[in-house]
RNA sequence: GGGGAGGUGGCAGAGUGGUCAAUCGCAGCAGGCUGUAAACCUGCCGCCCUAGCGGCUACGGAGGUUCGAACCCUCCCCUCCCCA
């Protein structure tokens, strides 16, 4: 059994910039992607049909989440995670490794693995490398993260370089039971993860020369695609685009690069143009539930009394349902009243917006215009 | 007419001689959120300002007791409940 099922064709460049498209079991994702972040399975406060409507190639869904609830064999048994929850586009599924950074205080870190304490009930569960790879099987997504350590940022150099290290160790025990489980034929419980890719993760903090050794290590194990972890966890935008470009340079250039958990509008343009593929980020759909939307001209908090009475659409450069639609004033009221409405709307909007975002990037590398189109997009009139 | 309860910052509601510009909540104002324990969190919220263990005005109104009153006393105004 191979992974013959993904493949990764780079169609366009632009500087360093990259035009490209994946081929996964449940169809093709055209880079530069981002892609809209559903946890527990679902896009908070969207529709899936919603999500797809806006453009949406693949979502994302977490080991971690979905082994406490529902259950990875509970969904194996339904047919994998896309029959579940009714999505018929790719997914990749992160492996929990952030959920070792953000749940730090609920868990405990040895070389077999990370134990967690449930954050729904307290039972004690260990994650480790091998489990996080038979949990993705089960679920069945296109590709599945290695299991990694997501360090907080500041951490030592001594710190980062032996969690590092162990990343690199897990990520080995990753693959080979991802391989183990290929060179079987499928079961009742690892069907669902056939044509399954596998991407691997570099760490090393903000430290050059890890973050070089890990992507050495990491791309001699060799995997379907390569993420960038550990970044965006409160360093500087600056010192993030630099480690993200010395990375990327020693990347494979003919496979996907993912910047996991990134980013702002600007991180997504910027890290872009410094050769990645892929992101992933909480921040459109969760600000978008809390009241602060990504426009064309800038943040907008919607809570401000100032647009209490702003007949005005939220962006008048959008044309999502929610800017065709309603006012500012509206969905003030919608929020300040905690209609769930609000909620949605907003959240429609933010995904429109990065998405959007994405769509004019992948023509302006095509088009050979993206520099221009960065310059524009960072300084919005 | 008789009896009872009460009037505190936008609302609601603590406080009942000093450490009270006054708990908590709501509403309001602003900020934050980057592989989602997040429809969450933080700050402000009488007025003024050089924003501070700063100045001023305050707990229905007017007096009074006291070194000191939102808290005690007197009178007045008002509200609510019960019985006639």
């Amino acid at each position: 059994m191979t992974t013959s099922a993904f493949s990764f064709t780079l169609t366009a460049a632009d500087g360093a910039a990259r035009r490209g498209r994946f081929e996964t079991p449940h169809g093709s994702v055209e880079t530069p992607a981002f892609m809209p972040v559903g946890t527990q399975g679902s896009v908070k406060g969207m529709l899936l049909r919603d999500v797809e409507a806006l453009g949406a190639e693949i979502v994302l869904g977490n080991t971690y989440h979905l082994f406490l609830r529902p259950g990875d064999e509970l969904i194996a048994r339904r047919g994998g995670l896309h029959r579940f929850i009714g999505w018929t586009r790719p997914i990749l599924t992160d492996s929990g490794g952030f959920q070792v950074f953000s749940l730090a205080e609920r868990r405990r870190i040895h070389e077999e693995g990370a134990e967690f304490h449930s954050h729904l009930d307290g039972t004690r569960h260990l994650l480790t490398p091998e489990r996080a790879v038979d949990i993705q099987a089960r679920l069945g997504s296109d590709v599945a993260m290695v299991l990694d350590e997501c360090l907080a940022y500041p951490a030592t150099r001594d710190e980062v370089a032996s969690s590092m290290q162990r990343s690199v160790r897990w990520a080995r025990r990753c693959r080979e039971r991802f391989e183990a489980l290929h060179a079987q034929p499928p079961n009742p419980l690892t069907r669902t993860n056939v044509g399954q890719a596998q991407f691997g993760i570099v760490q090393g903090g903000v430290f050059a020369d890890l973050r070089k050794e890990s992507s050495d290590a990491t791309t001699a194990i060799g995997f379907e695609g390569y993420a960038i972890g550990g970044l965006s966890v409160g360093e500087p935008a600056e010192l993030m685009y630099s480690l993200v470009e010395e990375t990327t340079r020693r990347l494979p250039e003919g496979q996907p690069r993912y910047l996991m958990g990134t980013g702002t509008p600007e991180d997504l343009v910027e890290c872009v143009a410094r050769g990645i593929d892929m992101f992933d980020c909480v921040l459109p759909t969760r600000n978008a539930r809390n009241g602060q939307l990504f426009t064309s001209r800038g943040r907008v908090n919607i809570r401000n009394a100032k647009y209490a009475e702003d007949d005005g659409p939220l962006d008048p450069a959008c044309q999502c349902y929610t800017c065709r639609t309603h006012s500012r004033a509206y969905l003030r009221h919608l929020f300040m009243a905690g209609e769930m409405a609000a909620r949605t709307l907003n959240t429609l909007h933010n995904l429109s917006f990065y998405l959007d975002t994405m769509r004019r990037i992948r023509d302006a590398i095509a088009f050979r215009s993206f520099e221009t189109f960065r310059q524009e997009f960072l300084r919005p009139s």
